[in-house]
DNA sequence: GCTCCTTTACCGACCAGTCGGTACAATTGT
DNA sequence: ACAATTGTACCGACTGGTCGGTAAAGGAGC
């Protein structure tokens, strides 16, 4: 792929980052970019080519070094949520805690009103939460080899949602650290995942019941 | 208050609740409105002006109907938290799920760059917190009284931060359910928060000791 | 001479916001 | 009592400016 592209999407993947998609303006991105109009429409055919190439360019990034270099480690599962938790914080330490994540911002602002971009962010938080998912089961195994090999009772269903669920925990805590521009709110929620996670693997191992929703429906 | 500006105030509520702040014309209000420019710049001094308002709008509803009739009610702690999360799925029931959160929308679109934004949206969240944080005191103490009387082991900033993250994990529920489009996101997420607070209630009330941030900073 | 890459000039649509003017009720002067 | 004045609610054409996107032509390398 040209330079000339990829320096584009960086430099747009930054700004929207920064302002979100629609309040980023082609000028912006020019002007940052030191090109004229003509240039990026050789590359993209549109903004939303554009916005679809920095998701898939940020995806690839994650995908690389979170979720492959981090979650498939040859660690023990234990060691990989933590590692991918520090991984999180570290990153966002580096970066200022405004801006939140890319992925986070993007889905919340355009899932109304673009379906293949909806789609697209889908697929990231699902391919995160798959991974995530895939941890559990293997700290569910290696407590199970232990102890009893009743595997059985644990419901995947279950653990899928719940691995859902630390994507959302998680990009709650990038939507309050934005706003409260403070890295701290971040810190305090993978406490809360590691200290939810062990909790829940607790129960499994103790009671073997399911968590699902104690509450009425 | 005159009704017009009420009547503009909870259209443009409803629009930005659907598109976002900025892709939210002063035309598509007028138009739905059945209004000219005219009234509405009699009504408001800027498009900011009628976001200030209408953040406030939304808020005063929040608070009324969340924070004071379900939060304050005079049930137990237990039962008002699982009526909160009863109250919020059924909201969001009756409403698309495609819609989100509208606090958590304005907070990750406006938080970047707009200050008064920022504060305006950061006080709903620690008015959320604050109730909640209220609410984990009363189920501390009342736990302390069938046992023991020794509260000081409980740091009170821990509480605070650990309520903190029931809103932003309710936020993350709120950004998958819109992406995702689908209320069950929410539902579980209710579901963990209900068994985090148990575990976590369980973990204070046996051990004493903290959660915090097992792993390293 | 042909194909990329790149520039510049330009388009219509739309944006938030302004402005001159209208309709009508309330207030005031006599 | 009635006319003159003032104030409030409202309209829609218009402003300057920005948006995403297009078209045509210059220049570089093969």
């Amino acid at each position: 792929m040209s330079t000339k592209r990829r320096e584009i999407i960086k430099i747009s993947s930054l700004l929207m980052s920064d302002k979100g998609y629609i309040d980023t303006s082609l000028n912006d991105i020019l002007e940052q970019a030191g090109i004229g109009k003509g240039q990026f429409y050789h590359y993209f055919s549109s903004k939303h080519d554009l916005g679809s190439a920095v998701i898939d360019d940020c995806f690839d990034f994650f995908n690389k070094k979170l979720l492959e270099e981090v979650l498939d480690s040859p660690k023990d599962p234990e060691s990989r949520l933590e590692d991918m938790l520090d991984w999180i914080v570290a990153f966002h330490r580096r970066r200022t805690p405004g801006r939140g994540c890319f992925f986070g911002n993007m889905a919340l602002e355009l899932s109304a009103h673009d379906e293949l971009f909806r789609v697209r962010l889908k697929n990231v938080f699902e391919s995160w939460a798959g991974k995530i998912e895939k941890l559990l089961h293997e700290m569910a195994a290696s407590a199970d080899a232990g102890q009893r090999a009743d595997v059985s009772r644990r419901d995947p269903d279950e653990v899928k949602k719940f691995s859902r669920n630390i994507v959302a925990m998680l990009e709650g805590g990038f939507l309050l650290m934005k706003n409260y521009q403070d890295l701290e709110i971040l810190e305090e929620m993978t406490g809360t995942i590691l200290f939810l996670v062990n909790a829940y693997k607790r129960k499994n191992d103790i009671t073997g019941e399911k968590h699902g929703t104690p509450h009425s429906n």
